[in-house]
RNA sequence: GUGCCCGUAGCUCAACUGGAUAGAGCAACGGCCUUCUAAGCCGUAGGUUACAGGUUCGAGUCCUGUCGGGCGCGCCA
């Protein structure tokens, strides 16, 4: 329908351009609004302001000029000039009744575009460290990554969603030290376990898991440890007890404490996902990156191209020439690489799978990151407009009137598990998915909890089971439905029959401009219009008691806003339950 | 100190990316169930879009400054 007016009004200013009206050079994007007001018509479109400029002449005079301009059409029965001139132009009632019939064609694919007529894309999104399980904040990642997967889906595009696991660095070492205590003191050891060593629960559970399998068998006594705690500090002290574990148990014997940390967590996060309703295609290792010796490579090839010089034994990635603040280490004095040299093998390594976006769904804190990746992926001759990183913040939680804080290695979180034990995984998918991704959000958990029942999915989802309970109702007094077609649909044309209308027509257009802004939140915002809109609707009309040929045409239009209620559900990961 | 993000109704958030009279949900007040599910509907009230300038036909949206909040600025990940 856009496109139809699109090119109709585009032949009206070839022919001003034809005229000398405008200058025939002008480059003229024309566009087209849903109009906020009935009054308005239709659609409208403010080209004439925009060409007042290089026309020299004032828009309502030039809105004039558009308009005798324009080819006559069967679409369009009036148009008026408003306000500082706006077009607006008026649909034939014909054109906005027959979505009903399209919807109903298209079925579960309405408003979807064609799978492949899109880009090649990837969402990589949470890639949370394997340290623990997901909290609460994770959850919005989760929730917006998925949400925003299926959205760019929807509009057509071919989806791998990936996670990034950093099973490599310093972190899993004091996660696998972490266990080894546990289990040290699982097997009578006196000794405590570091402040700044993993504290939750899980790894008391792991050790106690590996002393009944492996009795004493990588005992030391706690004399040891606590000579190689020494006066250290913290930090040092937790890498000399690490150093310990390593040489005392060799590397495979560390394996033990530290792969049964990784697989037990990675299942776990992977189990508690999946019951969220996200599935990933890949499950990307960090450590691959070093053993496929694709870290070296990108190294050394860096090196080659000079953007990798020496200074104080380490090596530094000269990154402010590609925009940085500041140079960067890739390799530590010590001969250890750091995070980001293998960050930097890891997005090559996207790029060159052949993806024609990568996206990266990020915690804001991570946004001073960006220009060092980007800045890599200039260095090694790849296109970094490929890249985007979408930042999302971290929601700040309440309890109580109270911030929950929330660190990993205290063990002091609300896990998104306890989240979705309380709410239900639909719930919190919706709550963290009516929410902007760069908006800086405050949770409370008491109202989350106590008025779960206010949450706006219900309110969608009711919508949903109302219809799905009329035609229920409409087999029980034997009235058969056959959807109504054509004509048979004109007597839609009430004031709430028109709104609802207009909304389903709405529909493959909001997901085209969801997935273009990467914005999910939009489908949301959309379904709980469309919600409101049946409700006034169902309030106001008696359906199975009206007329047999009305009531086929209303229960057609029933019909086709279930279908766009649960497509739109399905966008965001959210079911559309039959009964409530 | 410096860089990025944010500031909209009492609270939580929208606003089709520069458009017409800034909208919803909670909370408050008043109505609607012997009638397809009241997890609903209808109505009332609530605003100097943090503040001050600027850009233009037109600004919550863009530019500058100020104030307030969050987050970065490691040979951590």
């Amino acid at each position: 329908m856009k496109d139809q007016l699109h090119s109709l009004f585009s032949q009206a200013i070839e022919q001003l351009k034809a005229d000398q009206v405008i200058p025939s050079d002008h480059q003229i994007t024309l566009m087209f609004e849903r109009t906020r007001q009935r009054e308005h018509g239709d659609f409208a479109t403010n080209v004439a302001m925009t060409l007042a400029k290089p026309a020299r002449r004032n828009p309502r005079e030039l809105a004039e000029l558009v308009v005798a301009a324009l080819p006559a059409d069967d679409l369009i029965t009036k148009v008026e000039i408003a306000g500082p001139g706006f077009i607006n132009v008026f649909l034939d009632t014909s054109a906005r009744y027959a979505v009903v019939s399209n919807v109903l064609a298209a079925g579960d694919q309405y408003g979807l575009a064609p799978a492949g007529s899109g880009q090649k894309v990837m969402v990589e999104f949470v890639s949370a460290n394997p340290t623990g399980p997901l909290h609460v904040g994770h959850g919005r990642g989760a929730a917006y990554g998925d949400a925003l997967a299926r959205v760019l889906s929807a509009a057509g595009h071919a989806v791998e969603r990936e996670y990034y696991v950093n099973d490599a660095g310093r972190q899993m070492d004091i996660l696998g030290v972490s266990v080894w205590i546990r289990y040290l003191q699982a097997n009578g050891i006196d000794t405590t376990l570091p402040e700044n060593a993993y504290q939750g629960d899980y790894v008391v559970e792991m050790g106690n898991q590996l002393a009944a399998e492996h009795g004493d068998a990588y005992v030391v006594s706690a004399e040891d440890i606590t000579q190689a705690r020494g006066e250290l500090e913290l930090e040092a002290a937790l890498d000399a007890v690490i150093a310990l574990a390593k040489s005392r148990l060799g590397e495979a014997g560390f394996g033990v404490f530290f792969e049964l940390a990784l697989n037990t967590i990675l299942d776990d996060i992977r189990q508690d996902l999946g019951e969220f309703g996200v599935h990933y295609d890949t499950w990307f290792s960090e450590r691959s990156l070093y053993t496929d010796g694709k870290v070296d490579a990108v190294v050394k090839k860096l090196q080659a191209s000079g953007d990798i010089y020496e200074k104080g034994g380490a090596l530094w990635f000269k990154t402010t020439a590609y925009g940085d603040e500041k140079d960067r280490v890739v390799v530590r004095e010590n001969g250890q690489p750091t995070y980001f040299a293998s960050d930097i093998a890891y997005h090559a390594d996207k790029l060159e799978r052949g993806f024609d976006l990568a996206i990266n769904v990020w915690g804001s804190d991570h946004h001073g990151y960006i220009p060092r990746v980007v800045a890599a992926l200039q260095a090694l001759g790849l296109d970094s407009e490929k890249l985007k990183v979408l930042l999302v913040q971290f929601a700040v939680l309440w309890r109580n009137g109270e911030k929950v804080p929330m660190s990993t290695r205290k063990g002091e979180f609300v896990t998104l598990r306890d989240l979705r034990d309380e709410i239900g995984s639909d719930a919190a998918r919706f709550f963290y998915a009516q929410r902007k991704s760069e908006q800086h959000m405050d949770f409370d958990l008491d109202l989350a909890k106590s008025h779960s029942n206010e949450n706006p999915m219900y309110y969608v989802q009711y919508a949903h089971a109302r219809i799905c309970r009329i035609f229920d109702n409409a087999a029980e007094r034997d009235i058969q439905f056959k959807a109504a077609e054509g004509e048979q649909l004109a007597v839609l044309d009430g004031e709430h029959e028109i709104a609802l209308l207009t909304l389903l027509a709405r529909f493959p257009e909001l997901i085209q401009s969801a997935a273009a802004n990467y914005e999910p939140h939009q489908v949301s915002y959309y379904l709980r219009d469309v919600a409101t809109a049946f409700h006034a609707y169902y309030n106001a009309s008696k359906i199975l008691d009206a007329e047999p040929e009305a009531r086929q045409a209303m229960l057609t239009l029933c019909a086709a806003t279930r279908q766009v209620l649960r497509n739109g559900l399905s966008v965001l990961g959210v079911g559309a339950p039959e009964s409530m």
